[in-house]
DNA sequence: ACCTGAACACCGTTCAAGT
DNA sequence: ACCTGAACACCGTTCAAGT
């Protein structure tokens, strides 16, 4: 896993690639042709190497990918929380919607499966402040796994649907061209505001709502003494 | 869109394919074969036609997963729904979880851009309904249309992680295996009970938690009169 | 009007071999 | 120990042509 020193006598070639190197060039190429084009094929080059080379660095895609994401929430989630439970889940919750916010193409590995088990210290972390959070307010430990896991869900889902929603809004034709309104009053009467309405950022506000629902049914931990 | 009789005199070849006949196809490679494997040049190979004949019944690939997604729809979502504002909405959500989670491909298709707007009768009957559960409960249409979105994030990103997740828990070793724990008492205490807890439904119980949140906010109908 | 093979421009991954 | 080209087994989509 961790490469050796250049100096000390070790038998074989030095290697040329590093790890690094790799997730620089992955970036640079996210950043300069979007990551769609992030390919091994097309990073092996960015990185002037065969193809195959790329497999002694990574596992695979998903690896590679799960590297990267890592190395990008260290960058993100360096963040202090605060001390009270409530708030300090909704923070935690935030500081992952917001990193992952930044990075759409994460949506490729966040539904992969075990996940959670190859993620970094950074993230943990942020799974950590939900779980306390959670348990401090008053939940036994599965309820707040199901509070992380729930919570987890919908921030996926928020990435997942609005990662791929064109910011183009404006010139595109009727959104509902074509459908059929009757028995749909309340579609109807929304009609092509529809767009508009669904673009705007109600993540915060949505957390807030999901967090205190999530709580309520748990007993608050009575003030110390 | 809709075939001609083939009684009546037209000019040209009749069509060879039609498309009930290319979505049974599709629905056989996926019950057959899995879903992974229904690609473009199967479905026509499945077919016994020309791969880019296919070109000519559906406009592209996701073209062809939307139309499977509202047939489907309209096999699962004919139920009748409670009256009562909450309940409805409960309801809704709950029928549209229930397909989706059956059909575990829909992933692929329920982030595209402008999907709403592609759907058919039967699913945008359940947007309606949780539409109009809100604005009985009392919310604004701006609300009801906040209220409809959480739902939906949380639902997508519930299917989206748990399509993924294998069902094949017990042979595997330890989850967090060469994860450094120190720091995160919350998360070693839970160790390997994680994947256990991870694996519960805990879908519907997550839901009434954000509805109830959702709609707090929003001062309930008085009675009438 | 409907259907087609060939081609374009790619993928991720593995193998056996080279230095 | 590290790197490699060639090959395998695929993709979705378009084009110009055939019946």
């Amino acid at each position: 896993m961790s490469r050796p020193e250049p100096s000390r006598g070790r038998t074989g070639r030095p290697p040329l690639t590093s790890r690094p190197q790799i997730l620089a060039a992955a970036r640079r190429i996210i950043d300069r042709d979007g990551w769609e084009k992030l390919t091994v094929r097309r990073l092996a080059a960015e990185l002037g190497i065969g193809t195959t080379t790329l497999y002694h660095h990574v596992r695979d895609r998903e690896d590679l990918l799960i590297q990267l994401l890592n190395e990008h929430a260290d960058r993100t989630l360096a963040l202090d929380l605060p001390r009270e439970p409530r708030e300090r889940i909704v923070a935690a919750a935030t500081a992952i919607h917001d990193s992952l916010a930044a990075w759409p193409w994460a949506a490729e590995v966040l539904t992969t499966d075990g996940f959670l088990g190859r993620l970094g210290k950074s993230s943990l972390r942020m799974v950590e402040a939900v779980l306390a959070g959670a348990v401090d307010h008053g939940c036994t430990p599965e309820q707040a796994v199901h509070v992380f896991r729930s919570i987890w869900y919908f921030t996926v889902g928020e990435i997942l649907v609005r990662a791929r929603s064109t910011g183009t809004d404006g010139e595109r034709p009727a959104f509902f061209a074509g459908v059929d309104m009757s028995g749909l009053p309340r579609l109807a009467a929304l009609g092509e505001r529809w767009p508009e309405l669904a673009a705007r950022d109600t993540y915060p506000r949505a957390l807030r709502s999901f967090v205190d629902g999530l709580l309520a049914g748990t007993a608050p931990r009575p003030s110390n003494s």
